[in-house]
DNA sequence: TGTTATATTAACCATATGGTTAAACCAATC
DNA sequence: GATTGGTTTAACCATATGGTTAATATAACA
């Protein structure tokens, strides 16, 4: 099993990531995230200070990997209708993927958004392609040449991005309610590109 | 000041929710929510016999809220029309008058979704204007006479619960991407409002 | 006025939890 | 083989926390 070398800190981070997704800050215990690292409790402030740190640690980490996926879409010859097509199919592509991510990251927007939101722009200004201006410029010119319908780049980018996140956290609710079971998870993130596609074109685009 | 006459037990509950929804279940202190309702903390265990009770006391409160208004909107005249604007308009607005309501749920939805989910089903069962089926049923047959472009009940639900409950939760983020500020919350809401209502109608109306 | 049922509190308790320490282990290097 | 520097652990510690208790205040009522 070559995958056993992974370092302590590595399998510390993984453990911990887990066990911050699943309780949320408050909720996670120090002792459960070693014992799911397969080590002692006392390597956790060996390698990470304390709590808060390892916390803090894990959330660069998971917001890195989310801003460089989603850098990687805006170009300059971004299209309104390839950005409608493109930002859901990654987000929820990799919403389904990493669901701790979106544990993680939606705790943190509820309950402590200040710090969250300090962390995304530090990580975003060390970002030469996704410069808070760069998209938000972009969407200004689109409704400047009468290509999308939506004149405030604010609520433009909010309609896009509630439509992708919510397909995740929402499933169970509106299952609850409907009493509609998706049968296999594949297809149902399929479909929801699908129909969260569509309405974006439709509703947004000129 | 008449308020002060509020029994003991309303005090609780309502420092309850202020402390659940700031802290999360976990991070909430029960000391915490004696002091907030400026009361000695046994009696917490007086009136509920323990935390998880008083969560779940609270939780019941607040779905209970939401369902009822809610259930309102639905009538067997609704047109997909009326209904994509006034659902988003309630739900915009009653979320941003009950912040702590969204928060406590929107957590639970997250973290500990089976739960929240039974007691959803548990309200929605109570009432006889928002049975799963009617509602559902009634969307179908929108689609079955042409009226919306959205075949699956499940997704066109979605979509619009997506839009009209992100508006709350994402706004920090999306303000921390952009950059953009608002001026007032008030503002916000009521454009917010207005650019979901014409997404959606443009986006699934036929 | 005495009795009773409900409300309220200060003082406790057992345990869980983040964090520390000092000693041991282990690989590399001299 | 001794030294050194990073790694790992068992045993601790102080404090926070959910929950309990026993005694007291209060209001209702007979």
């Amino acid at each position: 099993m070559a995958e056993k070398i992974v370092s302590s800190r590595d399998a510390i981070l993984a453990a911990a990531r887990r066990e911050f997704a699943a309780r949320g800050y408050a909720g996670a215990r120090m002792e459960a995230i070693a014992r799911r690292a397969g080590i002692n409790k006392a390597m956790l402030f060996y390698y990470f200070s304390s709590k808060e740190k390892l916390y803090q640690t894990i959330l660069h980490e998971v917001m890195g990997e989310f801003f460089t996926q989603i850098s990687g879409l805006i170009t300059p010859e971004l299209t309104p209708a390839l950005f409608m097509e493109r930002f859901p199919e990654l987000y929820i592509r990799l919403c389904a993927d990493h669901p701790d991510f979106v544990r993680i990251v939606a705790f943190d927007l509820i309950h402590n958004p200040d710090n969250i939101c300090a962390v995304m722009a530090g990580i975003i200004s060390q970002m030469t392609s996704f410069q808070p201006h760069p998209l938000f410029e972009l969407i200004r010119r689109w409704h400047g040449k009468g290509l999308i319908s939506e004149s405030d780049p604010l609520h433009f980018m909010m309609n896009i991005v509630s439509l992708s996140i919510f397909s995740f956290i929402g499933k169970p609710m509106v299952e609850a309610i409907s009493g509609i079971r998706v049968a296999s998870d594949e297809d149902f993130y399929r479909k929801r590109v699908m129909s969260v596609v569509n309405v974006l074109k439709r509703g947004m685009l000129k």
